[in-house]
DNA sequence: CAATCGTGGAA
DNA sequence: TTTCCAAGATT
């Protein structure tokens, strides 16, 4: 959960996640789907996928028990060397250093290191150092709370933007510092410039399924929606969605949506009025997303479900999912 | 190897 | 508001 999220984010996920899997036994047989449950806007899905499966590998493989070395370690879906390093010196004490971006940029700020951690040989060279700190981590220090010092260093003091270097308890042997340009260690990390992407989304509401109902909606506020696997284009691959499909434009998203509903259900698809517009960033991607009621003359056989909209909170969903049921919700209740 | 994945905190 | 990045791994 800790890979590129903030701590404070993770907290209350990882309570109520140990709180439903309190052992990798548990863990290993839940399905999937209870699984993505209580990743669900978390990000990054994929990480939930692995850490299942890492349960399941280390049932198989490694009698239910972390491995104590590094080669086991990495051999779990997910677990990169950061990670290995992280839980070996912490759970173990293995000598392992933890490299994270907290701990690089501390380090390339202690060396005045230029160069982001993009670079293979900007990480070549932190881990170089990293190294030379090796003869203390070994012989004073506990591994597990060297390598934490050194991530909370990173978090709390040597900060990105704005380093403390006055309350540092290293400045004294800080290059960077000494440049008098420490924010300048590391460069920052280049980034794939942002596009503006169009998504259309179909908000189909179940029909009623007995007579007596049709023709009046009920006012118990129950309204089901169908959700279908993944987004489009190839994200959030494992949740539930609205039916929805990217386009260079309005008109294409809208049109791919169309045809993306027929293939689905094997039937035409209508897809009618705009009922709510959202915004939503998923990478590189900003989303402006358009949602459209529409109707299907089948059900597709299978790869979807309903879903109440008053039940996306804990469901397998994804947040733009949560900020469209939102919306149309809002819409909804005003007709 | 370089690109990619989700979301939110904080300046 | 905008920008940067967060206890990275994978292909």
């Amino acid at each position: 959960m800790l890979q590129q999220t903030q701590v404070a984010t993770v907290i209350p996920y990882y309570r109520r996640f140990l709180s439903a899997f309190p052992t990798v036994q548990v863990l290993a047989r839940a399905p999937l789907e209870r699984v993505l449950q209580h990743w669900s806007g978390l990000g990054y899905y994929r990480r939930a996928r692995q850490l299942h499966r890492a349960a399941q590998t280390l049932l198989e493989k490694f009698d239910g028990r972390f491995p104590a070395t590094l080669e086991g370690a990495k051999q779990l879906p997910g677990v990169g060397s950061y990670t290995a390093a992280a839980v070996l010196s912490i759970a173990y004490g293995v000598p392992l250093a933890a490299l994270d971006g907290n701990v690089a940029r501390v380090i390339a700020r202690i060396e005045a290191l230029p160069g982001s951690l993009a670079q293979p040989m900007f990480r070549k060279a932190v881990e170089a150092k990293l190294a030379g700190l090796l003869p203390g981590l070994r012989s004073r220090w506990r591994p597990g709370d060297f390598n934490q010092a050194l991530m909370e260093l990173g978090q709390t003091v040597c900060l990105s933007r704005a380093p403390r270097c006055p309350v540092c308890p290293i400045r004294t042997a800080c290059r960077g510092r000494r440049s008098g340009n420490p924010e300048a260690f590391p460069s920052p990390r280049p980034r794939r410039a942002c596009e503006e992407s169009h998504l259309a989304a179909a908000l189909i509401v179940r029909p009623a399924t007995n007579g007596r109902r049709s023709g009046r909606e009920s006012g118990n506020g129950a309204r089901s929606v169908l959700l279908a696997r993944g987004l489009d284009d190839g994200l959030m691959p494992d949740l539930w969605n609205f039916p929805s499909a990217f386009g260079v434009s309005t008109a294409e998203a809208r049109a791919r949506l169309q045809t993306k509903l027929a293939d689905l259900s094997g039937a035409p698809a209508s897809v009618d009025v705009e009922v709510a517009r959202v915004r939503h960033n998923v990478t590189y991607r900003q989303i402006q997303a358009r949602v459209y009621r529409a109707s299907l003359l089948r059900l597709p056989s299978a790869g979807f479900r309903w879903l109440d909209l008053s039940n996306f909170g804990r469901a397998a969903v994804s947040q733009l999912a949560r900020k469209i049921a939102e919306a149309s919700a809002a819409v909804l209740r005003a007709c």
